[in-house]
DNA sequence: CAATAATGGGGAGTAGTACTATCCAAGTCA
DNA sequence: TGACTTGGATAGTACTACTCCCCATTATTG
């Protein structure tokens, strides 16, 4: 399989899998000689990969990098797997940051504080600040119905991990954690306009989206 | 206030307040003199909101605009809140998608599909291709469970929503959907590495985050 | 009252991101 | 043989979110 080819089986333009291969997204091709290639269907794997976390999950050429980066050379056996897709979609706090208010909630919710990122901590708390900035004091038994809520979500993340080969289970995991965000924004949406189109009726709080 | 005064009081620079005036995010100063404007502290509210939306929120700037000017001129009175809020965070979709999987699952799950937004529906088809693409295909149980953890999520969503006036009804269901979604990916991840402490121990799939 | 500083308004410039286009020599295929 | 394709590299583009600079006009200060 040449290159044009792999570009007609996925769709993205010879151009942009000239780009992936040099931004090391996407491995190279077998040289069959010194202007010829060939690729495969790791190629095509990949690259589908490759445009769905780019696209679909919306990170940035570096995250994907290094996610994929992880998703190539599994560190050891499960070691860390979670931390590494929580890197990639989780920007580094500074050293400033207050913990406290997270953890405050951690140990409410009985979520180990130990078991906890740093930076994961970090950005909760900065998207708590961001609500209370712009004047949106949530009342705490809300935020714990959300929490509680979340954690349905993670355990039914960890519990579907596989758990027979590691290889398996960084994949899912890595994965998992950041294709499945989207989907889930989309299902809370699409849950509210459920929910709203009950409780108030349409032209109410959800509109009219088929009026007549 | 002048505005060095209004910088100083939010930590934004001068020259990026003048540029979201020059967006109309911010609405202007009165002018006291051609070179001299008054700002007040509705503009100090704004501009955090601003940063909580173009920053926490990771609004573009015309999606940021785009919703503050529904905050700004309610509809009427509760008419398609939520589809406002939805629109400035779902692109919208090509006339050619086909809805019918999302379509099976909002019957499955018992979700009004009349009362689902086309573009959010999209959304979620294009999530769900983006998983499967990547070759990670969710069984069907899974992928019941997280809706109805988002359903639970979508309920406490619109069960606090203020009744009272609609104005602030407004102002909480458009906010509170694009503000609140940082806060639940944050607490999903914290969730997982909790779970996952819990279910496998340090060391193997949560990572070592305090070894010693 | 004079010197200095700050402001509103506006245009231009910048940094970063994700491509996209062009070129070329080398190789393939008809 | 000769048009077409490829790998490899460089340069250019479109977009976004600022950031800088300028100027005439105030405001402030000594």
């Amino acid at each position: 399989m040449r290159i044009s080819q792999l570009a007609a089986a996925t769709g993205v333009p010879v151009a942009t899998i000239k780009y992936y291969l040099r931004e090391k997204l996407l491995h190279e091709g077998v040289l069959t000689s010194a202007t010829q290639a060939r690729y495969d269907d790791s190629h095509v794997r990949r690259l589908k990969l490759i445009r769905a976390l780019v696209g679909t999950a919306g990170l940035s050429v570096a995250a994907a990098r290094e996610l994929l980066l992880g998703v190539d050379n599994p560190p050891e056996a499960g070691h860390d797997l979670l931390g590494l897709a929580h890197r990639a979609v989780t920007r580094p706090a500074p050293d400033d940051v207050d913990l406290a208010p997270a953890q405050e909630l951690l140990r409410r919710w009985g979520w180990g504080e130990q078991a906890c990122d740093r930076n994961t901590q970090a950005a909760l708390v900065e998207a708590l600040a961001g609500l209370s900035s712009a004047g949106f004091e949530l009342p705490s038994p809300v935020l714990d119905r959300y929490a509680q809520a979340m954690r349905d979500v993670a355990d039914a993340d960890v519990g579907s991990v596989p758990t027979d080969s590691p290889e398996a289970a960084m994949r899912y995991v890595v994965l998992g954690t950041v294709l499945m965000e989207p989907v889930l924004l989309a299902m809370r949406r699409l849950a509210q306009q459920s929910a709203s189109f009950e409780r108030f009726g349409a032209g109410e709080l959800a509109g009219e989206p088929h009026p007549g």
